[in-house]
DNA sequence: TCTGGGGTCCTAGGACCC
DNA sequence: TCTGGGGTCCTAGGACCC
């Protein structure tokens, strides 16, 4: 039979900074979004003290000093390189792995025997050779395995390991999920869902179809059909093409003059370039964008953005540069008085294209470009991020990110280890 | 004082074409 | 005075995910 198991993560976040750090085990643990801003991952001890997800740092500094919680940025270098180890022991338990999110894989279960001893082993495994707990939900598809691992989640009695295949432990189960639970199930159609007197799982199951497309959409109607077991969202264990990439940022400080907001661009931009080469690909399209805080109406408020083509399609840093200059030029206020604080920038790369595949045009000259680009990664991949950068990205770096708690990248820089005595 | 950074998909409506 | 019936493409905005 078709059987579909999602693994993931317990607080995957608190989990990596925990396998380096054993001191932080049972202790209450968060992890910050970028620029420290908010929490975005607890362990349970932090979820007990009510730290919600998304809670800004500076309202938790009360709880954070009362409780001695640890407090961490992120470090996504070293989650990056977790979540690959982790990935590495599913490919041990199935051939079909489709990566889902940075701590979550769909696994294709499909025709296995004991399903709930194989997840099981595999997750000891997991946590043996890794050092990362995980949970994981089995069923006939991927929005009812969803529920399955979220069940489990919330109830130790299942070992981490449900599997919901069987139709009369669903029936049993799902009057007991509240709808807003269910996976593409968000705030708003939660409110819709319930003014019509639908509030569990099973009660979404039983919907009409013809009406649950009027009140959503094909998305809902879709969402209808999992519940019921046929499934409507496919395993994809090829990676899709990507549509488009961004790179935004808050700065670590107010941004007031164009000089400043032009070096965090030079960044971003650079950065952008740099994930478009890692990725074997061109953009067609570049879009430039700041603004100021939003978290602050009573201060002047302005949003800037512009977009550019791309002609000829480019993942050179120097071209997409220059594009971004231009756009940020543009949409820069004019003839203001205002003194405007931009707290947040960013560069967006849309219609992406495998370089292989760039339309060519009669006057294409061939470009240098591609040389000069693979010397500027070469140089720093050999000798450290921003070894070489371009010089409008300046020395100030008044905007960069605050990161005050970061914990050493353990597993992929040799210098950060900690040296024992 | 201090509030993240990515993505995807869908729909409606306008512009334009024959 | 009468004023069709298709298409496609694009954009903005909504909703959702982690």
């Amino acid at each position: 039979m078709r059987a579909i198991a999602i693994s993931d993560s317990a607080n995957f976040y608190v989990s990596a900074e925990r396998i380096f750090d054993p001191s932080l085990n049972g202790v209450p643990v968060i992890v910050l979004s970028n620029n420290d801003g908010c929490a975005v991952a607890r362990s349970d001890e932090a979820k007990a003290l009510g730290i919600k997800m998304g809670e800004p740092l500076h309202l938790l500094r009360d709880k954070i000093a009362t409780h001695g919680v640890k407090v961490f940025s992120s470090n996504y270098t070293l989650y990056g390189d977790i979540s690959r180890r982790v990935v590495e022991v599913y490919e041990d338990y199935t051939p079909n792995v489709e990566i889902y999110s940075i701590d979550e894989c769909f696994l294709d279960f499909s025709g296995f025997q004991d399903r709930v001893a194989h997840a099981k082993h595999m997750r000891r495994d997991v946590l043996r050779r890794i050092g990362i707990p995980v949970r994981v939900g089995i069923a006939q598809t991927k929005t009812l395995a969803k529920c399955a691992n979220d069940i489990a989640k919330k109830n130790p009695i299942f070992e981490g390991v449900l599997d919901m295949t069987d139709p009369a432990l669903a029936d049993w189960l799902l009057p007991r999920v509240p709808v807003g639970d269910i996976w593409g199930i968000g705030r708003r159609t939660t409110r819709k869902l319930e003014g019509i007197g639908i509030s569990t799982a099973a009660q979404l199951r039983d919907m009409p179809l013809r009406q649950a497309r009027a009140l959503g959409t094909v998305v809902l109607e879709r969402t209808v059909l999992e519940l019921q077991g046929e499934p409507c969202i496919a395993f994809d264990d090829v990676e899709p093409p990507r549509k488009g990439m961004a790179v935004t940022r808050s700065a670590g400080a107010p941004m007031t003059d164009f000089d400043t907001l032009f070096q965090a661009i030079t960044a971003h931009a650079t950065r952008a370039a740099e994930k478009l080469r890692q990725h074997g690909l061109v953009a067609g399209t570049l879009t430039v964008f700041f603004h100021t805080n939003r978290h602050r109406p009573d201060r002047p408020q302005y949003a800037g953005s512009r977009s550019t083509r791309l002609t000829p399609m480019s993942s050179d840093t120097f071209e997409l540069v220059a594009a971004a200059k231009q756009c940020a030029i543009a949409a820069w206020p004019k003839n203001c008085t205002q003194n405007y604080a931009f707290t947040k920038a960013g560069v967006m790369l849309d219609e992406l294209l495998p370089q292989d595949d760039q339309p060519r045009t009669l006057f294409d000259e061939p470009r240098k470009s591609p040389t000069l680009m693979a010397a500027l990664d070469a140089v720093n991949a050999r000798f450290g991020k921003k070894t070489m950068v371009l010089a409008s990205e300046g020395t100030a770096r008044t905007w960069q990110l605050r990161a005050n708690h970061r914990s050493p990248r353990y597993t992929t820089r040799i210098s950060d280890l900690p040296v024992v005595r």
